[in-house]
DNA sequence: TCTTTATTTAGAATGATTATAATTTAATAA
DNA sequence: TTATTAAATTATAATCATTCTAAATAAAGA
């Protein structure tokens, strides 16, 4: 496991590498995404997490910066069909992809963190001479203790 | 095979059964999904279509006629990932859940008829409790005829 | 046909995201 | 270290997809 500053660090370099730079803005944005590394959350959710240590900092700035991330491909941009775009660091080992279990009774996201799908990214490649460089995998539908109506724990922190 | 008439006639079952009305911008609108059953069209691209055949109607309706076919699990609403939501007939096996592969050279969306995930839903609710009703899997990469440079057959329908 | 209630229309409103223009700042060279 | 230059930021306006509103219309049942 890095630590946070090693992954700052890292990141920083990556960016300067390609030729943009490093500004205390984007800096503050990758720390918070650093310490969420797998909350789901919006461009809104992270300005308003930078903004508490940055308050002059602008939403545009957030969005630019995410973008720029996702670009860099350090940051995974998702899509859950809700309207908002949501972002989070990519794990070390970008092979390891995960997927996503989407309640449909509370609207919690929770992570499979395993890749289940090599083998059929090969057959993709094998029946439809399709190469596979990324994929994504949700699943929806009800944890069993939603299902007894009994879903705080997942719902506490889905609101 | 059914016809484009009975299926419509089917649909309109559907909806009056559930208490809502049959409307020509309804007709109008089923008809052009009929049409165009594996196109993976934006409200915009459905939009523009029925108002060739019936000039009046309003892009409201489009979205809310649409809204309405997804909660009668008619359509199938999607998101890829490019700011719209895209939108296409359920086939009549609703089991029958398809895959896409979306290539990143050219953007276009194809789809696989199989439903490869049988087993991964089984391995979800053991392992995580998830009782899975629906899913989503794409794969993100290229066609083998357009890392060639060569993917008319694929752009031509992109744009 | 009459009545009731849902639906449509047109346009305004909303919410997420992106673009703009002026200002500031980071990186680099002198 | 300072000066230079291009990129980044800010604040705000603009845009795009989608949803809402109020008045007018049309479908279904009595």
């Amino acid at each position: 496991m890095i630590s946070v500053e090693e992954q700052l660090k890292s990141m920083k370099q990556q960016m300067i590498a390609k030729g943009y730079k490093s500004t205390v803005q984007r800096e503050a944005t990758m720390r918070v995404l650093l310490e969420h590394e797998r909350d789901h959350m919006s461009a809104e959710d992270v300005y308003m997490r930078v903004k508490e240590r940055f308050p002059e900092i602008g939403l545009a700035t957030v969005y630019r910066t995410l973008e720029l991330l996702t670009e860099l491909h350090l940051v995974e941009k998702m899509n859950f069909g809700d309207g908002v775009a949501r972002f989070d660091l990519r794990s070390e080992d970008h092979e390891h992809m995960h997927h996503h279990m989407i309640c449909s009774v509370c609207g919690e996201v929770e992570e499979i963190q395993d890749d289940w799908l090599t083998e059929l990214e090969q057959r993709v490649k094998r029946e439809y001479g399709f190469n596979v460089s990324d994929h994504r995998l949700d699943f929806i539908g009800t944890f069993a203790s939603c299902k007894h109506g009994d879903c705080r724990r997942h719902c506490e922190t889905a609101s």
